[in-house]
DNA sequence: TTTTTGGGCTTAACCGGTTAAGCGGATCGT
DNA sequence: ACGATCCGCTTAACCGGTTAAGCCCAAAAA
């Protein structure tokens, strides 16, 4: 089909051999003369001649690839501010290093690994059989794919997750501080009665953000109402649970939530204004990840910020780097989130702040 | 480092090719007795042993997996809804399809080719070395890359373009359509000064929407103001020139906005808004695309619907046709697009809209 | 003149698989 | 008894590159 090196080499009167040497500019231990040099280069242009990277990777064993790995398989699905920032910074940094990205949304069978470790299996194979150097992991805690593939060695940084093993490159931000933020913030307008729409209790994020909830609460003298931390784990979910805080008499209903993710606070949003429910005038709502959209919902959308795209980029660089089998000092990283204040969250009426 | 079948052949008894033979069930030529079966298996499950991925396509030519070739590379910047819904489409049917996706957003040294001949070459070299088996393509229309893959007879499918050569496959939007069907909105509601903030020429979406906005103005019976067609490009360009229509005398202002994207639509929004310009009721707002993100900003955003999601899927698995070398009926396609209306359009007041 | 040196290439093994062709021995048909 | 057939496997070429080792010949050194 494409023309091969052969080819060339048989124009050029010269072997295989010689057509990669100069090719590949092994000028230091080789030395042609610029004769031989020309007729392999006009062979190589009147052929059209481009080598090809299957072969090429297959005898480096190094493809210039990383995969990104996601734990979900509806990870690009609604309208995921995220997602976009975080693969806006890994193909841009991709650009920089020079690597290609595979995506790998591909789940095995469905949704969650079914521990017959088949499955496992089979992911693994498929991330390990040479077509990929590396891999981004976007994952859950400690989860089995993200361990076995540390166990075979297998080159990985973690993107927004962390562990606790040393080998486990990753770069996450501090969730637990910028649950903190974000409930302290609605403290110090006054909030008491403060709702959470927690995430998923296997991700990190979901988990820690959650922890930094009750931490802000009972840091301020408060109680955590286990009734009021209502798992919604994406936008698609079921928001019934949350809403039926609001049909509570008007004194025992939430004047705050605090939302895992600024798209499940977005959802949240849409609903509660369906059932009458003014979030800014009726609830202050404060989201996660502060991503492009916050300015543009109604109301904007306070959020605690962690800087996806910046994040996202390290993680690739950090990848490349332990491709390239260097040390940095640091392989562990743990971003500081900030908190931006957009207009959805109003302070308390004082009639109702005090006692 | 991994594994390799010689080993499995070895531990097994056997050469290599009763290996290959047992794992990939050549049972119709090859009749292997259970014995043989059982030994070799049991060598792979002792040894751990995976077939190299790189190796195997080498030899099959065929690797299973698809690019997905950007035009900008910026694609994933912003907030664009548009984008994660195509990548959503893409990466779902790529799972039903069996295929892996390789994310080409990687531009030949900046945006645009610099007609050299030398970057477009090593971006078409990049496609076509083997690494990837075809293209989906999101590209400018006459794009020189779309050209040179189709003269190669790389395979490719263009998603969001069109050509007039029978030889690419496509599928596209009937953008003209859609245009008209905003604009004719407006119209409708008693609009008649209706400005169009415009895409870039060179794009398909760019130009046939500017062109179905010209159309619908036209049939209306008014005349076309060049200078109400102001072209941003993308969300991060200048508006400034946009902002000039709502400095003249109140009279002389534009009531109504078509805007060939939402992106640019909720940008404008902002800053308009920051302008003092309140959107629905100072100006009506149309975009197109009609993400999930419409239903989220302030107000909610009347817009032309294309199912980008199913759009992406199918050219997907027409790419996928293309490779197995399927010849569907129709491998162009032009998708009907619908009006989502929302709530950033109000009707002109009576008085008005008279003469 | 003989030996050393080194320039300019080629040979051949290798990366890790696939697969057409073929071989040796048992079985079958006649 | 002898050729034909078939089973069960191996050999070796091939995919398209890379690269260590080495060969041949001319020039320099002894």
């Amino acid at each position: 089909m494409s023309v091969t090196m052969r080819e060339v080499a048989e124009r050029a009167g010269v072997s295989k051999a010689t057509v990669s040497y100069v090719l590949n500019g092994r000028e230091a231990s080789m030395r042609i003369p610029t004769e031989t040099r020309d007729r392999i280069l006009t062979a190589v242009r009147e052929l059209g001649y481009h080598p090809n990277g299957l072969a090429r990777s297959l005898a480096h064993k190094r493809t210039h690839t990383v995969a990104v790995v996601m734990q979900f398989p509806d990870l690009f699905s609604g309208w995921s501010g995220f997602t976009n920032e975080l693969m806006h910074g890994v193909t841009d940094a991709a650009i920089e290093q020079g690597v290609d990205v595979m995506l790998h949304t591909r789940n095995p069978e469905g949704r969650w690994h079914h521990g017959e470790g088949g499955l496992l299996e089979a992911e693994v194979a498929n991330l390990t059989d040479g077509r990929v150097d590396g891999a981004l992991l976007l994952r859950d805690l400690d989860d089995p794919l993200t361990v076995a593939l540390c166990r075979r060695r297998f080159p990985t940084v973690l993107m927004f997750s962390h562990a606790a093993d040393p080998e486990q490159w990753f770069i996450d931000c501090d969730n637990l501080a910028g649950a903190r933020l974000a409930t302290e913030h609605l403290l110090s307008l006054g909030h008491t009665r403060i709702a959470h729409l927690a995430g998923p209790l296997l991700s990190g994020s979901g988990s820690e953000r959650r922890e930094g909830y009750r931490q802000a609460l009972k840091n301020a003298g408060l109680c955590v109402r286990p009734d009021w931390i209502v798992e919604v784990t994406h936008p698609g979910a079921d928001f019934t649970a949350a809403m039926r805080l609001f049909q509570a008499p008007p004194a025992e209903r939430p004047t705050a939530i605090f939302a895992w993710s600024d798209d499940v606070a977005m959802q949240a949003m849409r609903v509660l204004r369906a059932e009458g429910v003014d979030v800014a005038r009726d609830v202050a709502m404060v989201g996660f990840d502060s991503t492009a959209l916050c300015d543009h919902t109604d109301p904007p959308l306070t959020s605690v910020r962690q800087p996806i795209y910046a994040m996202a980029a390290q993680a690739l660089t950090l990848l490349c780097q332990r491709l390239r089998k260097e040390t940095p000092d640091q392989t562990q990283f743990r971003i500081a989130p900030s908190l931006v204040v957009r207009q959805s969250c109003r302070a308390m009426p004082k009639h109702m702040t005090a006692p």
